[in-house]
DNA sequence: GCCAACGTTGGC
DNA sequence: GCCAACGTTGGC
């Protein structure tokens, strides 16, 4: 595939998985940290990423895609933050947590990992696949 | 509930 | 410019 995946994170409390497919789109707020932000600005119309579930579920369920790429958070008073939108494209058959993750060979590797509190994290091709096969699902690309 | 990781702030 | 103090995130 030509576009790039993503991981993007969010506390089912604050925006469940369920609210994103209840709403059908959204715009992606509340990143305050610079590496996170870097990597919302380096998303493009079509890439693809996963739903995490952060500190409750700690999985992830689902893949969404972004329509929108990045303009300024309105939710933001100030500063040079940014949001995406994105669209969902399917819930995961089966969701994959974290444990999981940290024993496989490949996905022991991820961003998502090695850094626990970086909110939006870049997935290679090679984690990609391996994510879809645990999820027992095939990607429509 | 605790703690590790890490970002930010402010004194010097 | 360094570093201690502190706040936040998120896993366990």
């Amino acid at each position: 595939m030509n576009a790039r995946v993503w991981l993007i994170k969010s506390e089912p409390v604050k925006y469940p998985w369920s609210k994103m497919l209840e709403e059908g789109r959204t715009f992606w707020d509340g990143v305050r940290n610079h590496q996170a932000k870097n990597n919302l600005l380096a998303m493009r119309s079509g890439d693809f990423a996963f739903f995490y579930h952060s500190n409750e579920g700690m999985e992830i369920v689902g893949l969404v895609q972004v329509v929108q790429e990045a303009y300024p958070d309105p939710t933001a008073q100030e500063g040079p933050w940014v949001v995406v939108d994105v669209v969902p494209v399917a819930s995961l058959p089966k969701p994959v947590g974290l444990a999981q993750l940290k024993s496989d060979p490949i996905c022991s590797q991820m961003a998502l990992v090695r850094q626990s509190r970086l909110s939006v994290c870049p997935v290679t091709e090679a984690e990609f696949q391996r994510i879809c096969e645990m999820a027992d699902w095939n990607p429509p690309v």
